[in-house]
DNA sequence: CGTCCACGTCTAC
DNA sequence: TAGACCTGGACGG
C-alpha cells in the first residue's frame, strides 16, 4: 500500500471518516511501539490529515471551550498537536469501533461516543513511525503529486548531483527528489515510457525543461489493455508527457481510483491491480537493482544492470555455505573483496524464458515467482514472470478455473474481510 | 514445518 | 552497501 498515493488516500480517509467526530482523552500506543510518545491528551479534539510524498501529517485540535486554564493545569492540551507519521511498508489507518480494534493498531485515538470509535495507525510490520510535533522530514523533497512545479524544478536544477548517477530506477526510489515515488510506481511509470530501468538517470532526465510544457492538465489518456487478452503486449501506449510529468500524472491515477484502492476494509483491490500494467505482471520481467529491490519491466534492462547476484537468495544462500564452512579462511578466501561471486554459474541468460506451459486464465497472483527465482539461482540474467495460473491450479486441483482462486496474493491487505 | 517474499527507510561497518 | 528492523501470506516438503 504505501506509496505517495495510498498515503495521500490515508489523509482523505481520515477527513472523511472523522469529520465532525470530537476525540477525547488521551493518545494511546501500543505496548510493542518503540515509537515515541505523544504526549497529547484533550477532553475535546478534531482530528484532520494533509499528506506530502510518503508522510502523512495529523493535526489534533483542541476544541474551543472557557475553562482554558483548567484544562492547562489538569495536563490537557490547549494548543494543537502535528504528528509527522511514515508507513512503513504495511501501515494505514482505520475507524472502527474499539472492539473491533485491527491487530498491530499501533497508535490510536478515541473519540468521546459511546460506544467508542478509535482512528488507529494499523502496521503489521512496524516499519512505520511517528513524530509527536513533528514537520515534513527536511531531507525529502516536494510531493510529486501535490508540489509538482517544485517537484520538478528542483530534479532540473539539480542534475549535477552525483545522486543521479546511478540508473533511473534506482533515482526514483530517492525521496530527496521523488517524495512519493516507491517499488511499484517506478515501475508503472518507467513502463509507460519505455524507458530501460537501467540507464543512468542523468540521461534520461537531462534535456528536460523547469517548464512542463505539456502543462494544460489533460488527462492522460492511456490504452489499458484488455486484461482478458492476457498478452500485455498490445502496444498501445501512447502517453503524454515526459518521465518527470508521469511522476506526477501516474500516482494521480492511483488517487483518482478511490477509497477502494486504500480502504483496507474493502479488501478489493482487484482495480488497483487491473490497473497495473508492468509490476507483478505476467511476462513482464524482473530483476534486483543495487539496493535489492525488485525491479519490474519489459524489454531491455540498459547498461547499468547490476552485475553480481544480489538477490536476498543468494546472500542467504552465501551465508549459509559460510555457516558450514569450517575451512576457517573465509575471511581471507572470500573475506570482501570478491564478495558474492561465489558460484557464478551463469547458466546460459537464454535459461531466462520459461517455457511457456500456461496459457494466462487471469492476470493475478504473484505467487509463481519463487519458482523462476528458483531456476534462474545464481544467475544474473532477468527472470519474467510466468503464469501462476498454475499455482491455483495446483493448490486448489480441484477447482479449475471457474471461480479462479483469485485471491490476487499481494495486494490483498491482510484484512480479506 | 521451513523458505521466500513484500507498496521502506535507517544506521553501522 | 550490506544488514536490521518486523509480521504474515503463499508455497514447498
Amino acid at each position: 500500500m504505501p506509496e505517495g498515493p495510498e498515503l495521500h488516500l490515508a489523509s482523505l480517509y481520515v477527513n472523511k471518516m472523522c469529520a465532525g467526530v470530537v476525540f477525547t482523552g488521551p493518545v494511546r500506543k501500543s505496548e510493542v511501539s518503540k515509537s515515541p510518545d505523544v504526549a497529547f491528551a484533550c477532553e475535546a479534539y478534531l482530528i484532520t490529515a494533509t499528506s506530502r510524498g510518503k508522510e502523512v501529517k495529523l493535526t489534533l485540535t483542541p476544541m474551543k471551550s472557557d475553562d482554558t486554564k483548567q484544562r492547562v493545569k489538569a495536563g490537557q492540551a490547549d494548543q494543537a498537536m502535528d504528528i509527522v507519521l511514515r508507513f512503513g511498508m504495511s501501515g494505514y489507518f482505520r475507524f472502527t469501533t474499539e472492539d473491533e480494534l485491527p491487530k498491530h493498531a499501533h497508535l490510536r485515538f478515541y473519540s468521546k461516543e459511546t460506544p467508542c470509535r478509535v482512528l488507529s495507525f494499523v502496521d503489521a510490520r512496524r516499519f512505520g513511525t511517528w513524530h509527536p510535533n513533528g514537520t515534513w522530514q527536511p531531507d525529502r523533497g516536494p510531493c510529486i503529486m501535490f508540489e509538482y512545479e517544485s517537484f520538478r524544478e528542483k530534479v532540473v536544477s539539480r542534475l549535477s548531483d552525483r545522486a543521479f548517477d546511478k540508473p533511473i530506477c534506482e533515482v526514483l526510489l530517492n525521496q530527496k527528489y521523488f517524495n512519493g515515488i516507491g517499488n511499484y510506481l517506478r515501475a508503472e511509470i518507467l513502463f509507460r515510457l519505455n524507458i530501460p530501468p537501467f540507464v543512468a538517470a542523468r540521461v534520461v532526465l537531462e534535456g528536460l525543461e523547469s517548464e512542463d510544457l505539456c502543462e494544460n492538465e489533460k488527462k492522460v489518456k492511456d490504452e489499458i489493455p484488455d486484461t482478458k487478452t492476457s498478452d500485455g503486449d498490445t502496444q498501445l501506449k501512447r502517453e503524454t508527457g515526459d518521465l518527470l510529468r508521469l511522476c506526477h500524472t501516474v500516482p494521480l491515477e492511483v488517487v483518482s481510483l478511490g477509497g477502494k484502492g486504500y480502504d483496507p476494509q474493502k479488501a478489493d483491490y482487484s482495480d488497483f491491480e487491473a490497473w497495473l500494467q508492468c509490476y507483478y505482471k505476467d511476462g513482464m520481467t524482473s530483476i534486483r537493482d543495487h539496493n535489492g529491490r525488485t525491479m519490474w519491466f519489459k524489454g531491455d534492462p540498459g547498461p547499468m544492470t547490476p552485475k553480481v547476484l544480489k538477490s536476498p537468495k543468494a546472500k542467504k544462500k552465501a551465508k549459509k555455505e559460510e555457516d558450514h564452512d569450517y575451512t576457517d579462511n573465509k575471511k581471507v578466501a572470500r573475506g570482501r573483496s570478491e564478495s558474492t561471486p561465489k558460484k557464478k554459474v551463469v547458466k546460459q541468460e537464454t535459461a531466462t524464458k520459461t517455457p511457456k506451459k500456461e496459457k494466462d486464465a487471469h492476470p493475478k497472483e504473484a505467487g509463481s515467482k519463487r519458482r523462476e527465482t528458483e531456476k534462474s539461482e545464481e544467475v544474473n540474467a532477468p527472470q519474467t514472470k510466468e503464469r501462476s495460473a498454475a499455482r491455483g491450479r495446483k493448490s486448489s486441483s480441484a477447482e479449475p478455473t471457474a471461480g479462479a482462486p483469485r485471491r490476487s496474493s499481494r495486494m490483498t491487505r491482510q484484512n480479506s474481510k
